[in-house]
DNA sequence: AAGTTACCTGACTAAATGGTTAACAACAAT
DNA sequence: ATTGTTGTTAACCATTTAGTCAGGTAACTT
């Protein structure tokens, strides 16, 4: 066998492993926080024995910061582009609709995230902290154009993203009390389309886009 | 000394450590989880041995659940009431004048609520979970009879209840990251006004009512 | 003054937890 | 076959944690 195949079957192994322990991991950290989810209780999640769980992973943070940088990635590749030639009007289409499909998607991560925001960002380096700032200014860049252009109504174009991130990710952060109140046991395909649907519709109307 | 003094008194020893305790708590919960704060941490915030944090309350859920409830009943007095003859308009404005200021003044309530939802709102009672249906449902009511005679857009009312909810929270819960992103180091007054101001004209507007 | 109740806390314990180690198994390369 | 690498896991350990308890003090009542 060459060396090649030998690197890709070990490599599976690892691979392997390490995504089940990070699926195991993501949902013990979003059920009981940092410090609720224990190595041994991602290990039964994952099936595996504690020690093989921390043969991967040097130690508890270290999967956490793994499970933070996949949903960080995430983050980044599901948000839609938006470029100042097509107008704001799909402009803030398309960020709702990446949006709304990441939360109803990916609901984990996003909580994930939700929660590390909450408790003050402790674990999240610097760059990941100021990374959005960087592309929020760009955005609200684009978008002020337009307002200056007289394309969209005159809205504050920060807290419009605001806005559109709160509104949309309130869908996977607040899963459980919104099928409560809708009195759901889930959610099906057609309720996806239809908040993308709600809120580009209030939205593109309250920036004055109808 | 008469009796009612007797009770005013060693009420007041123990209403004063109550307090101090869940004020430490709330923040602990809030900065760790629950299962990250540790009776050990709470008592250190409140400046309090730990044996008596646990001689006011029998044991850390109780605590947790002190500090829950309290959560609960600053959410129900703070929001607004909204009645029929006053309009769609004002009934908007009230929800999310009420709401931001909510978020502003007490962002911890609003974080542990949101972390409790977030982790499935495994602490919370039935009552407590199905409670908000009914409101919701109430409120989604009004807002269809004002569509029906014409005096709004015809938008989710539900949906549109989760809108404000999402928009007026996120203030409180990324707090963190929402100050990053405005490169700030705390909110001023002024900031508060000017969100509720943008939240009413975009929304309003949202809704056909500017 | 004596008794009763509320309040306070250092010292302790049993259980849980993160992490280490050492021995072993599978397997590929030489 | 031997050697080296990777994967596997039971047993173990040091520390942390929630919660208990016994012995106190202070305040109030009679």
């Amino acid at each position: 066998m060459t060396n090649a195949n030998q690197v890709k079957k070990t490599g599976n192994i690892r691979a392997k492993s390490q995504v089940k322990i990070l699926t195991a991991a993501r949902t013990e950290f979003v059920l009981q926080g940092y410090r609720g989810a224990t190595v041994q209780s991602i290990a039964d999640r994952a099936a595996l024995p504690k020690a093989n769980i921390l043969y991967y992973f040097k130690n508890k943070e270290n999967i956490y910061h793994a499970v933070l940088e996949h949903t960080l990635e995430m983050w980044d590749e599901g948000i839609g582009d938006i470029e100042a030639d097509q107008g704001p009007k799909v402009a803030i289409e398309k960020i709702i609709e990446a949006k709304v499909r990441m939360s109803f998607k990916h609901p984990e991560a996003s909580k994930i995230y939700a929660m590390e925001i909450i408790q003050g960002a402790q674990h999240l380096k610097d760059y990941a902290r100021t990374y959005q700032r960087q592309w929020v200014r760009e955005k609200a860049k684009l978008f002020q154009q337009w307002i200056d252009k007289g394309e969209m109504a005159n809205v504050d174009p920060v807290h419009l993203i605001f806005l559109i991130w709160s509104a949309t990710q309130h869908y996977a952060d607040f899963e459980t009390q919104i099928l409560t109140i809708m009195n759901r046991a889930d959610f099906e395909e057609d309720d996806v389309e239809q908040v993308i649907a709600f809120l580009c519709d209030i939205i593109l109307r309250g920036c004055g886009l109808d």
